[in-house]
DNA sequence: GTTGGCACTCGGTAGAATTGACTGCTAACA
DNA sequence: TGTTAGCAGTCAATTCTACCGAGTGCCAAC
């Protein structure tokens, strides 16, 4: 893919010269690789350029001076900043996983039943067993899907409980519970009209409420405000977090492993999180380029699934900087289309 | 309370004399505080016994032989053995909530709102931010409670799903995939019937399934079948795990750290390792009491929570064995007894 | 532009010495 | 008989030192 010619990079900086990228990238491999700063000498006898250790270290302060490596003191080698890790990830020829991974994930979703949310839930057991990091699976909103249908159930006279059914096959439930005491027949009463009035319609669809003011029509206003109520928050969203406990072996430092798991806790921030990487059409976010300070030791790698063409969700891995980017985008990717096409066509041969 | 004489003790190895006692008592106050092994001199300042380190020190030598006590090495002070730690405990008198954490709790229960899934996981987080230790709250089984309603729904030809309401206003769902295409009036009949043969009855009720040989008896046999299939199993045991992080700051070493973990990942575990520990009649587990070898450097605190007197769940919190038992119990109980208040009657004034 | 050589930096380590917080034991004492 | 002071012994933790060695920057030569 990239070029290796040595002719002047057209783009400024975002390019380098052939032999600074391969340096660059054989920094980058003995890092994640050893978690030691790479001095100049492991360079020169790793990468198949011809140079001496000499050349390499004037090629090192150049990459120094334009930010994609740091030394932690003077007399250590060099780590890859984020920005290193940035050309490296961009510059990455796509990995394929290893055979008894894909036998794996083929076994997987050969084998998967149950609800959506069970399948959902497992594949991020999954996509951490395959790759030992923390994973996020996030499910598709219903905030498109249609309503199939709405049932109001007694629990006490002043206590319903309203459940939808949508489309995609998700179920929500919200209580209702108005100021005045119903009876039976008017909570009958009152499912059946909502049954009428949200059949085919979506949460975001404006409908006709009744505005008569006896109890039946109470208990559908309030049922229907109720229901799109929902709309606004991201909760609703379903998100499962594998191998939260991977986070204490990937990361060192008690502050940190402490810091990534409490963010972790907070799923809503993962949601949007893993949203924002997405909407930049990123798969990779680097360090800072999340905008997340407390994930700044964090990469986070994400795939979107989709179904029928449509953004229905998608999957990440949450790692070390010094991750292996390789595998993981791997792992990512495989396990996100065999989502897609489980999700897809009911049927999966793969 | 327990005698001063010098005679023999009545039971032979459960109670301690007055002395060997306070003296227990100090070097586990004193160890939970600092994490330190504790000496003589420290046991001898602190209590108010009168006596001088070298008495002290033959007292130990005795509570070390009884197993109360143990020495990392020669020349260290003692520690308390998982033994110690339970006669502390059984000895604790109870200890009350500091003001602003009563405050808290109280302002947390008056203002709650929402599903029973939602109050669960909000008291998850607030029982872990009262202790700083790691908190389970476990929701109630739906086995003993009726069903108020059940609804097939179609979402396809060859996919239906099964959606059950129980009178504790919880709602399950299933999918019920026949081998055949089902039209919309049998999936509507069934779902008729199914009503009609479900409601109020329990998971565990016998129910007189049709053994036609036509598509609307056959969806009827199956969402029955999936439906009680749910029972054996615990899944459907709603679970909530608050302050996961607080786990990398309680315990040391970051194999512990991801053990711990590990198995809080496992919801099933944690609910089945709560359960027996209420089943032992236990309201605290340290070490190895609750037969949990990867758990051996835990303390488990549980609490029941009760609906109209029956068993409805639990809360409890997870910590090192050298947790702060009083503070802990005193929340773990605090809180359960608001829980208890406020599933019981509606209204929580408190 | 590349290279070998060289002086320099500085974190990590290994070993020795020291400290000090303990203990267990014993002999004297009330 | 229980209690105590005194004392020798143990051992982890700390501090210090010296030193090693990986790695750099610079420079002169090729």
């Amino acid at each position: 893919m990239a070029r290796r010619t040595t002719k002047a990079p057209p783009s400024p900086s975002n390019d380098l010269d052939a032999r600074k990228a391969t340096i660059l990238q054989a920094v980058v491999v003995e890092h994640i690789d050893t978690a030691q700063p790479v001095g100049s000498s492991a360079v020169a006898a790793s990468a198949d350029l011809q140079v001496s250790p000499a050349t390499v270290r004037s090629e090192m302060v150049a990459l120094e001076r334009e930010g994609y490596l740091a030394q932690p003191h003077t007399s250590a080698g060099r780590v890859p900043t984020d920005k290193g890790y940035r050309f490296f990830v961009d510059h990455l020829k796509a990995g394929v996983l290893g055979a008894a991974q894909q036998q794996q994930v083929r076994e997987f979703f050969a084998g998967v039943r149950g609800e959506v949310e069970d399948v959902l839930e497992q594949t991020s057991t999954l996509l951490s067993e395959l790759t030992s990091y923390t994973s996020v699976v996030v499910g598709p909103s219903h905030a498109h899907t249609t309503i199939l249908s709405v049932q109001l159930v007694n629990l006490d006279p002043r206590h319903h409980l309203l459940v939808a059914v949508f489309s995609d096959g998700s179920v929500v439930k919200h209580s209702v519970t108005p100021t005045f005491e119903a009876t039976h027949v008017e909570v009958t009463e009152a499912s059946r009209q909502l049954n009428a009035l949200l059949i085919g319609t979506t949460l975001e669809s404006r409908v006709q409420v009744p505005s008569r003011h006896d109890h039946v029509a109470a208990l559908v206003r309030e049922s229907v405000s109720v229901l799109h109520a929902e709309q606004p928050t991201l909760d609703g969203e379903q998100v499962f977090i594998g191998g939260s406990s991977k986070v204490a072996q990937v990361f060192d430092g008690v502050e940190t492993v402490r810091r990534v798991l409490s963010i972790l806790e907070q799923e809503l921030l993962v949601v949007s999180l893993v949203q924002d990487i997405l909407d930049q059409g990123l798969s990779v976010a680097i360090g800072s380029e999340h905008g997340f300070e407390p994930l700044s030791a964090c990469a986070v790698i994400v795939a979107p699934v989709t179904v029928d063409g449509l953004p229905a969700g998608a999957v990440g891995l949450l790692g070390p900087t010094r991750m292996k980017y390789r595998e993981a985008l791997a792992a990512a990717e495989v396990v996100s289309a065999h989502l897609t096409r489980h999700f897809g066509g009911e049927d999966d041969r793969g």
